[in-house]
DNA sequence: TTCGGTATTAAACATTTGTTTGTATCGTTT
DNA sequence: AAACGATACAAACAAATGTTTAATACCGAA
């Protein structure tokens, strides 16, 4: 809205500037004058109101990562009586939710950045977030893992098959600068989570079942978990 | 031959260096004084040899893919007569040896980091690496795909199965940081490169397969598993 | 040796950066 | 009205950073 700078409190303010310009530059290249000239506000206000520069961007993070998880949760549209079918295309569009909406960690422009930076290269509070938001999330696709492979996957193949789903996800949203220069995905689109969460569940029910069939497949019916060709 | 710090040239030593800090602390964080007391020589050294701190980076990011893709060929180990399984197995193993070889882009320490903060964030020159490197390999990707989807494979198609492909790949690259912290992926492990590639074919064969096996139009369809792998 | 260009160095320079300081302003309470 | 606490601001500060400078060391060629 147009009188954003009058009806917010200067928190506030910060706030959205702060997420603005930490995922536009990173948390170094940002200066904390800068932030103040977006949001309009003087530059001791940073110090006075969160105590610096680090913790503002603690702040910033956590805050985004935190209502994304909320206004996404991980178990929505899941009831235990579903098929792991259907749960794992929700968690997927879930995931992609969190990964591509607006209201999600893809914010502003560059707020996608903000968090691509730092998956790949992770501020010392990162940890507390990972153990409260990534682990459970995690949790969540493994046990629907464990549950379309079968009980002859070895806690390997459920790894895999995680980080093969994980990765197809991410990849949107990490490497979106790149992607752009190659293809011509329009993340504006609104059907593009329904429909990257379709094209990616399909995809990965049939790679499950691949990686299920591959240990007894091949003539015997014993379902012995042995290696198959590695 | 002594590992001395006296028998490489003042620039190698730099470059050597810089690699280091550059892929352990990012661009901007990294200053020419960490790398100059790393390299053991005096600050004016790099603007005296490469013209300043961004020239350095240009050189350094540059070197170490075009490096990379030169050991690590695309087109490696294969021929025209190949089948598509076979070219896209080699295409995936070529991909992770680049991104995960101790001489391709993971390199020293932290080098691996460097080329994930370039793919969430690229500096100005990486235009000109996607075009030399990075869409050439997509175009090779592109066209092993259009191959194994069949003739009524649709652009998007080919575009999707490209990112879910790349997206595995890359996840163990990009995400590292975080990937260790969830799992207990060993990547010194010398086996890793190969058995993930077994993976990733594995997986990817079966999911190319129920692309092209589902009708032409995505639609917004829920979680319909067709089964028509094959 | 002397010369001439290259390479290396210590010191200095000009900015930029996060943070602090002292003061002014506003709203509420006494 | 006076007092007070919270907030906002301009200015100043100290540390750091990339770059430049001027002097020196090196080394093969004449």
């Amino acid at each position: 809205m147009t009188r954003s700078s009058d009806d917010k409190s200067v928190k506030d303010k910060i706030l959205d500037a702060a997420g603005d310009v930490f995922g536009r530059m990173g948390y170094k290249a940002a200066t904390i004058r800068e932030i103040c000239r977006t949001a309009g506000v003087n530059v001791a206000a940073i110090n006075y109101h969160f105590g610096g520069k680090q913790e503002l961007y603690r702040t910033v993070v956590t805050e985004l990562v935190s209502r994304t998880f909320s206004r996404y949760p991980v178990d929505e549209n899941v009831d235990n009586r579903s098929t792991p079918e259907e749960r794992l295309r929700a968690f997927i569009h879930g995931a992609l939710q969190r990964l591509l909406s607006p209201d999600g960690l893809s914010g502003y422009p560059g707020k996608g950045q903000l968090i691509a930076r730092e998956l790949a290269d992770p501020s010392p509070f990162m940890d507390d977030l990972v153990n409260e938001f990534i682990r459970p999330t995690a949790a969540v696709l493994s046990d629907i893992l464990a549950a379309l492979l079968g009980p002859g996957a070895t806690p390997q193949d459920i790894m895999r098959c995680q980080l093969s789903i994980i990765g197809q996800c991410f990849h949107y949203a990490m490497a979106r600068p790149i992607v752009s220069r190659l293809t011509d995905v329009d993340y504006a689109n609104t059907s593009l989570v329904a429909d990257l969460a379709d094209h990616i569940t399909r995809f990965s029910l049939a790679g499950i079942a691949s990686i299920r069939g591959c240990d007894g497949e091949d003539g015997t019916a014993a379902a012995s978990p042995k290696r198959g060709q590695r």
